[in-house]
DNA sequence: CTACTTTGACAAGATCCTTGAATAAAACGG
DNA sequence: CCGTTTTATTCAAGGATCTTGTCAAAGTAG
């Protein structure tokens, strides 16, 4: 329960804030516009904008070529200042970095990626990050020390220290004090999450989910996993350790024996993986074959039957496939949806993520902003 | 996003609010301790206390016998007025009904309790229940029209604004506007809500899961039901249906099966449902059966399988058995804590419900007590 | 009984907001 | 081209709230 209570200070702190949090939220707006939004005199608006543009927060739109004219003297519009600070978001891949440089409305501003070997030294990888970050960071023309914040996702169960408690699939990533490590290679604040989360804020943020505040999001590549949005907040758990599900006792999620079985049969010399196996009768699937197609449908129906297990107690609005297979797009969608739609009271959407390969560095963005935005913001929403 | 906002007025409510909330958080405070604790300087707290006081949100502890004497002058003592308001909670069961009245500091002052048919027509079930809540009022001294709030719960998927959309167990309770109908028949605020997430409410308030956040809440009696608390909140979902797991497509909740075998080994010609079963079973393994006690075991075990599908994505920190199978305690809770064990990252702990039969009544209470904090607090949290 | 400590009460000063009137800048109509 | 209309800006006066500081009151400790 964050109370808010205090002196005359705290007022003006509030309704500069809430004047900020309306210019974050529109392109332009005036005074009037801002006084009636925010329920304050113009008077007073006008002095907060006054010192929100001192500050170097707000800045005033000067051109003056617009349509809608209206009547009497033209308005000063003013905007809030998304130059005013900038954010890194990092994703931290079994074999990829990447990162991405945004300033606070969003706007991307420099984005670079590198390949890095699963078997990196931790330290080498650390350095590795760190070097990402100040190329990328430079490509914006910034130093790393003008960003306000760093929002890191790694896979693994990450607790809210930003240790990495277990990784299965990064070696030596276990027991890694991530944000430690971090923090000390970087002048900057670091802020450490799980790559399941970072999916689904991202799908929130700006993917499939926008407008959407229960939404179970299932990644699927070579490992299964889960990230779950509810209430419009991303679900952490009691460890950390929400969305883990590979240690499930039942065959729910070993969904990927179908499309081993038809691969197996069709070419029995390759082996292949589960992801393998997949994008491969997703491909023969859509070059016509129709065992291929029952096999990936199959494989849909298995996903779901894992989903429904978590679908029926959460009731979300909306159920995302990310990862790479979710380039299998419909053909994966539809045997997931009829799944859904046969035995839920009240289904919900089944749809591919838009998001890509960006996805979780989006949502690190998007973790970045969030803690820049309690910088920001003198007190809490 | 609540956003505050406005002028000097605000920020005399923000105080207010602060100081009023201190109050309700503990037994009885000094000016100094309100003013310290709410971040304001003496005579604000002073005055604002005389204004509560005035309103009769407060009252002054005159006693004067405290062992723990202090040096200087004695401060006066206040506390929140827990009788400035009442509200009830009601709890709709199948073949019962139960109003709870409490005051606005959560102490009981009435229970009353009747039998009522299941097959009862609806609007002999809407009269009883109102008729319940004046004679449970009167009791505690009030006219129904004194009520702050009126908590309800009830079986069934309910939504947002009360209605009950969907219900197997009351007849002709599907789709009946239970809000509308009771708002009609009751002259105080009614909020209406599902009786598992009650349940789970009234295990956070005052039961087992005091200080936990994230709580899977497992009902077993006639019927399976389960209500979530994630973050600190009662989770409803996109459709209001959260906890309806009644349509799995597997087997994981059709636990009862093992007691059920055993019942009919045991006692042929005795024909028994899930619960009776489990209750016969129960009883038996307590007499020392030891097939009785097994069967119990497999129970468990099959309620923990259902259990672990929303255990894993979601991580809780405690799972609690509530309904009236919770009377099977240790038999029951350990072999799901087994399971649980076995096959979580981070198990939770597995505990049965302490609440018993009040539970539901309890939850509804406490809805009742939240909204009428709304009306107390004139700003949100 | 006196010194000390803590609380209670009150006044002065500061901050912030609001209302209302006067001024400024643009568009519209003759 | 100029006055009128419309909307925005600026400024001053007034009110609500909080804070600091001072002094009185009511106890305890010795």
């Amino acid at each position: 329960m964050r109370q808010v209570s205090g002196d005359a200070s705290v007022l003006r702190r509030l309704n500069s804030d809430a004047i900020l949090r309306i210019l974050r939220g529109r392109e332009l707006a005036t005074l009037t516009e801002l006084a009636a939004a925010a329920g304050v005199s113009r008077p007073t608006a006008e002095g907060i904008v006054e010192d929100l543009l001192a500050d170097g927060w707000v800045e005033e739109y000067a051109e003056d070529e617009r349509a809608d004219r209206q009547r009497g003297r033209p308005a000063r519009r003013f905007r809030f200042r998304a130059s005013s600070g900038h954010v890194a978001g990092v994703h931290i891949d079994s074999s990829n970095l990447q990162v991405m440089v945004c300033d606070l409305g969003g706007e991307v501003r420099a984005v670079r990626r590198r390949p890095l070997p699963v078997d990196t030294p931790v330290p080498d990888r650390l350095s590795a990050v760190a070097e990402l970050i100040r190329l990328a960071a430079a490509d914006a023309g910034l130093a790393v020390a003008e960003l306000t914040a760093v929002g890191v996702g790694t896979t693994g169960v990450v607790d809210g220290e930003g240790r990495v408690v277990k990784s299965i699939v990064l070696p030596g990533w276990t027991g890694l004090h991530l944000h430690a490590e971090l923090s000390a290679r970087l002048p900057a604040p670091v802020v450490v999450e799980n790559d399941m989360r970072l999916a689904v804020t991202a799908e929130h943020w700006r993917g499939a989910a926008r407008g959407c505040d229960d939404v179970v999001y299932l990644f699927a590549a070579d490992r299964i996993g889960m990230g779950l949005l509810i209430g419009g907040r991303v679900h952490r758990g009691a460890h950390a350790a929400s969305g883990e599900i590979g240690s499930q006792p039942n065959d729910n999620w070993s969904a990927f024996r179908h499309v081993m079985d038809y691969s197996m049969a069709v070419e029995p010399g390759e082996l292949r993986g589960g992801r393998q196996s997949a994008e491969f009768a997703v491909g023969r699937a859509r070059a016509g074959d129709e065992k291929a197609r029952l096999a990936v449908r199959e494989f849909g129906r298995a996903l779901a039957a894992g989903l429904l297990t978590v679908v029926n107690p959460l009731d979300p609005e909306m159920v995302i496939i990310g990862g790479d297979l979710s380039s299998a797009g419909d053909l994966l969608v539809e045997p997931i949806q009829e799944s859904l739609d046969e035995h839920c009271l009240y289904p919900p959407r089944a749809v591919v993520s838009g998001l890509g390969g960006e996805c979780i560095a989006v949502g690190a963005v998007r973790l970045a902003l969030d803690h820049a935005e309690r910088l920001l913001f003198t007190l809490p929403a």
